[in-house]
DNA sequence: TTGTATGCGTTATCAT
DNA sequence: ATGATAACGCATACAA
């Protein structure tokens, strides 16, 4: 591998030089400068940034640390953050898949001297700041979690979408609307649930907890949890669940029990999957910028790794109604 | 930030006893390792990974480079390769969305001393052994390229599959099949086109250039795309979309002319994204496992980085015939 | 404008 | 079993 010390032999200057070409390039004579480039090109000199990171004190990485996530939100989560990331320089350095703790805390550990800054996901735990603590001192910012009030945080506008997402059912005319719910312990779930229960207080729709099937995010939950829920009687005639994942699952489930999908009984889901436009009927759900959210998460990092901002920042990422066929409404035909 | 040094100055020892104890474990007598580990707990000292890589040179990460991809590829390219890579104790680092050959070198050359092995997709070029050239010297994977035979790469069988995927139609009984390529510069839409023709020209059935439409593997190329090929006459009666995205724009494009799938004509694709099965009617395709993919990758890489194993390796992916409804026959309905 | 020398945090080599 | 010290590749304060 050839290193600074190469170049500089072989163009005849010191270390200091070369290094001085490729950093301040104001102080180097032009001469010197070219003759210098001249050499690198043809060694293929590439600075180690490694080493480099190791005395500018930066690394120009952020590192994100992921859940064990279901396939369009990772996805898209991932993109939104490295697009974001790229375009102001900054590579991205990826530790997903993590179903406890002890792992996340590991694969945290590792980050120290590799990353500026952290992204942080994980929405399973309780008010924490016991993450911040293991962020090593580094700035720190948390997706769609259960922040505590010092550190930086970007949420889903949850409770307000799921709101929205009731309050529309009822304007349909519905009254028995049950929910299909995540895990309680996922901070995204129950906030949804909260807004569920919101919209059906604030209608003077009693809460009924028969009418709350657990679920956990997973499609195969969402078909048995509207096993269940077919089993209530007075049926239900609408059901939220709390995924568009699961919102699949029940769509099955309900036509396995031969009953149809608006008529009835309305599905409706959350997130606004890719897919969802395509199903049949089209899923009402409520849109979440995945994307946006990552962005949002490398913007504020970067407020405070680059231009130091300080103080907690808290963010929320409004949603929006989608609403397709599946509800029962004269939904909008959105188009390739 | 608390480093070896303070450590060893507050366990009164040397730095190396420290370092010894935090690698080498067998040497140090019990006694002041276990003072030493209590120090180090104390003080929440975590070693500096940046600066240790610099004299083991080893960095225990992979860079993965990818151009600008279409979602649930992107997804589970990046899902196999961590999952595979975090077993093995290493990370990875992401550069993703390059869509011109300048961004992926420059990437390429920032990711010299930070990682041990890089896995590059880059579908658009030509036979390049440029690409190993840039690499550095690093150990290289390609994923999906055309390769050169120097390099080691993994590839899927794009030809195979979609040789199959005609012949089957084929053996509906059609014989007027049209096919919406991908980018002529585009591997795998080459292959792919390369096996449609295999399998009319084995079947003595004429290639028709007025049945090869070009598109570009997004939705909207293959809705255009589908509309032209609706003008040809006689009609196909059949089209193989040479990815999903396209076979759903088609199938949008047939759907506003009036005409029915599969009825009129018969739709398929290439991929198997997880929406295929919830379309209407639900999409006969070719399946990739591409998280498979990912993993072969890393497996094979770390073969190179950790097991020095040397010589060309090249890889190729099996795919699988998934008859749905779209293509006509009566396909198994899989389900939640 | 350029070179010399020091240090970033760690591991490795050689002593002791 | 432990300590002193030289690397690793680079950037930078200071000297020239």
């Amino acid at each position: 591998m050839v290193t600074i010390r190469d170049v500089a032999r072989e163009a005849g200057v010191s270390v200091a030089t070369v290094s001085r070409v490729f950093n301040d390039r104001t102080i180097v004579s032009e001469g010197t400068a070219r003759q210098v480039r001249e050499v690198a090109a043809r060694l293929g000199y590439v600075p180690h940034s490694g080493a480099r990171s190791l005395i500018t004190n930066k690394t120009h990485t952020i590192g994100i640390l992921l859940p064990d996530l279901y396939g369009e939100f990772f996805s898209e989560i991932i993109r939104g953050i490295d697009q974001a990331a790229q375009r102001s320089g900054y590579h991205v350095l990826v530790s997903s898949s993590h179903a406890e703790r002890s792992g996340l805390d590991a694969a945290l550990r590792t980050m120290r001297g590799r990353v500026d800054g952290l992204i942080v996901m994980w929405p399973e735990s309780e008010t924490d700041e016991s993450l911040s603590h293991a962020s090593l001192g580094l700035p720190l910012v948390l997706l769609s979690c259960r922040g505590d009030h010092e550190t930086d945080s970007i949420t889903v506008a949850n409770c307000d979408g799921a709101r929205a997402m009731v309050e529309h059912l009822i304007s349909l005319g519905h009254r028995r609307i049950a929910i299909i719910t995540g895990s309680p312990r996922n901070f995204d779930a129950a906030e949804r649930l909260r807004g569920y229960r919101a919209a059906l207080e604030a209608a003077g729709i009693g809460l009924d907890p028969a009418l709350e099937l657990a679920g956990a995010f997973s499609e195969r939950s969402g078909y048995e949890a509207a096993q269940r829920m077919l089993t209530r009687s007075p049926r239900p005639t609408a059901v939220f669940a709390s995924n568009d994942s699961m919102a699949i699952g029940a769509v099955s489930a309900v036509r396995e029990a031969g009953l149809r999908v608006p008529e009835d009984i309305a599905v409706t889901g959350f997130d606004d999957i890719p897919m969802a436009r395509y199903m049949n009927p089209p899923l009402t759900s409520v849109h979440v910028d995945i994307a946006a959210l990552g962005e949002r998460a490398i913007g504020r990092l970067l407020d405070v790794v680059q231009r130091g901002a300080t103080g907690p920042h808290r963010d929320t990422l409004d949603t929006t109604l989608m609403i397709r066929r599946s509800c029962g409404a004269n939904g909008s035909h959105d188009h390739a």
